[in-house]
RNA sequence: GUGGAUGUAGCUCAGCUGGUCAGAGCACCAGAUUGUGGCUCUGGGGGCCGUGGGUUCGAGUCCCAUCAUCCACCCCA
């Protein structure tokens, strides 16, 4: 029989790495907060058509990596690709914005998309992310800015590369599509096989191309930047302002375009160098259209993505933070010298569990001498031996695991003795 | 979707040109220490060598297919 394995693309987190889990989300969740933010969890499939509309028809999330179904009642559904078409729809949905405005949520939660596995890239991948509705100012741009760099810090990834560019609005924008589909358009046959595509389907993504032969066919052709109209350049630079003001350091990139089609003026994208060919850990923008393209008011928005597993292994292989250290061990170790005191070994089991300690004894016939040496393979500080002696005397015997020093104390003070060994370092 | 590498015990990996090649280290269990851990020593369990075909007297070892992992492209998180 074929060993069932976990499906191409996913994996699973186990205890050891879960600990580590839990470790950045608590530092994201926590700055979330601080901002402002307060969590959002949405359902994990969505009518495809959320995301057809809102993510867009041409990018290569709608026409290649979603997780479509239909389902019993001939529905189609998919498996969420991103955070925002979500949150836009629930935002919609449930009149949220008929309340105090703006509106700032933040999610964590699995994304699917079919895409070729490597380093850094999964089938089911974990973003955690934020949204502010309702708010047009370049300050807001800039808090969810300053919010992601502020998370990059806390979790001692201070190398990143912040890169901004604005997009503009959508007369800017397709003003500018149309000189570049002018521009390119005798140079066709000089682009990329992709970018042949893009051509026709989203010619702004021709700026983001690698490859040689297209930089080269765009060379010299006005940036997005200079084709800004006076009110997108305006809220483009009061974004770069406060930055500057705030120490946010970051590279203005002219190519800067993004994926997804829903982005308006700010758009932005960071990168760790260091953590393989899949660097962008994080990004966002800037949405004015999208919650009225939703069917919902115009209502503008501001927000972005980060890669969990990206940040994880950021975080492993570029920090000195120990991640291993986050483990949660035991305390206490109930070691039984004989199996008729095992009642016994289960009511201090309790008693010091309900006394909010971490408590732990065997449970397959261990002899003494396996019992200490999995006691001390669990990490215990204290183990409680019990036996003929302490029964019979009315004392349990307290061994230190980190001095080896042993104590007698009485039923009565046992937690008390536990608790002041427990809380030496 | 394209190209390349790899797939042997829970983990990291040896196994040269096909014929004791089913191994090592770590981990796990037990004993030395029958009421006591960390060191050491001794012993033990565990793998149909990713899966399915083929070549051969004989295949981890060669061929094909398939699945999976990794790397790069693409794209993004």
């Amino acid at each position: 029989m074929m060993q069932i394995k976990a499906p191409r693309g996913t994996y699973d987190i186990l205890p050891n790495d879960s600990a580590k889990w839990q470790y950045i989300e608590k530092i994201m969740k926590d700055t979330a907060e601080i901002y402002g933010y307060r969590e959002i969890r949405t359902p994990i499939f969505e009518h495809t058509e959320l995301f057809e509309r809102s993510v867009g028809e041409s990018t290569d999330i709608v026409t290649k990596e979603m997780y479509t179904f239909v389902d019993k009642a001939r529905r189609s559904l998919t498996l969420r690709p991103e955070g925002t078409a979500s949150c836009v729809r629930a935002f919609i949905e449930h009149g949220v914005y008929s309340g105090l405005m703006p509106v700032k949520w933040y999610y964590n939660g699995p994304m699917f998309r079919y895409d070729r596995p490597q380093t850094g890239r999964y089938r089911q991948f974990h973003q955690f992310g934020v949204e502010v509705f309702g708010s047009s100012s370049p300050y807001a741009d800039a808090e969810v800015i300053m919010l992601l760099a502020e998370i990059m810090t806390r979790l001692k990834l201070t190398d990143y590369e912040l890169h901004i560019n604005s997009v503009g609005c959508s007369l800017c924008r397709n003003a500018y599509q149309q000189k570049l589909i002018d521009y390119i358009t005798p140079l066709r046959a000089a682009l990329c096989r992709d970018c042949q595509l893009r051509y026709s389907k989203n010619p702004l993504r021709v700026l983001d191309c690698k490859t040689k032969s297209c930089q080269e066919a765009i060379e010299g052709f006005p940036t997005i930047y200079d084709s800004l109209c006076a009110e997108c350049r305006e809220h483009y630079s009061a974004v770069r302002d406060v930055l500057e003001h705030s120490n946010v350091s970051y590279i203005h990139d002219d190519n800067l375009v993004r994926g997804l089609d829903y982005y308006t003026n700010t758009a932005f994208e960071v990168h760790l160098p260091g953590i393989g060919a899949q660097s962008a850990v994080g990004g966002g923008g800037r949405y004015s259209g999208l919650v009225a393209e939703c069917g919902g008011p115009d209502i503008p928005g501001v927000g972005f993505a980060l890669g969990m597993e990206r940040l994880l292994l950021a975080v492993e292989t570029l920090t000195d933070v120990d991640l291993n250290r986050f483990q949660s061990g035991v305390d206490v170790f109930i070691a039984v010298m004989d199996d008729k005191y095992e009642p016994q070994a289960v009511r201090i089991l309790h008693q010091l569990r309900q006394a909010d300690i971490k408590a732990e004894k065997d449970y397959v016939g261990r002899s003494a001498r396996a019992q200490m040496k999995y006691a001390d393979k669990l990490g215990a500080r204290v183990v409680v031996l019990l036996g003929e002696e302490e029964v019979l005397k009315g004392f349990f015997t307290l061994r230190n695991m980190q001095n080896g020093e042993q104590v007698q104390v009485k039923s009565q003070d046992l937690v008390h003795n536990i608790n002041r060994i427990l809380l030496v370092d």
